[in-house]
DNA sequence: CGTGTAAGGAATTCTGACACG
DNA sequence: CGTGTAAGGAATTCTGACACG
């Protein structure tokens, strides 16, 4: 279930090169709970290729002056609303709709 | 047409987590040319999912006493073998056969 | 608020080599 | 042949802080 997009293995200056941003930049939108890379045993930061890509979709807010906090509060909507799809897949509800249609 | 099993992004102490194997495997079986990892700017060795899993693989092939050079052997049929395929694709042989089938 | 930077330490990675077998 | 290890250096990453605004 969980695909190569989600393995947790890109170190933070690997991350910099994919996305252009600073280390700093990274370790910062951290401290904003905007991204929640993974801890090697050592300690050192390690990203998913999903987080790369939220991260450049945070760069480009951040370019369009959108603040930390406010991409926080949409990325809050996006979390509920896929738990809300998967409760309903859970239900079955979707599959219902899906034989309606049909 | 790349994934992210091909993305070179992994640095080679993650490769020794996820495989088991140590650095010194790691870089020798390169030595032998059974992967090929990509190199960062400054040096250090980059390996995608696809190594990744080749390394296991190779892995299993040690432990059963293969040796390194029947091990590249077999990776130059396969490769041989994807020439291959890719030709017939390329000719549209593939996409005859299954029209047949049909 | 968001980001740069210098600081000092700890951990990573690299290469070439010696060792054993 | 395949792998471990000690060696020395270079590059990475981490944290907490000061700076500017």
């Amino acid at each position: 279930m969980i695909s190569y997009k989600d393995n947790k293995v890109i170190s933070i200056g690997t991350v910099c090169e994919l996305t252009g941003l600073s280390e700093r930049k990274i370790r910062y939108y951290e401290e904003r709970k905007l991204v929640y890379p993974a801890r090697s045993k050592k300690g050192t930061r390690k990203y998913s290729f999903n987080d790369v890509e939220l991260l450049m979709k945070i760069a480009n807010k951040r370019e369009e002056g959108v603040q930390t906090y406010e991409i926080r509060q949409e990325l809050k909507k996006k979390h509920i609303q896929e738990k809300g799809i998967r409760n309903e897949l859970r239900k079955g509800q979707l599959n219902a709709h899906f034989h309606m249609k049909k």
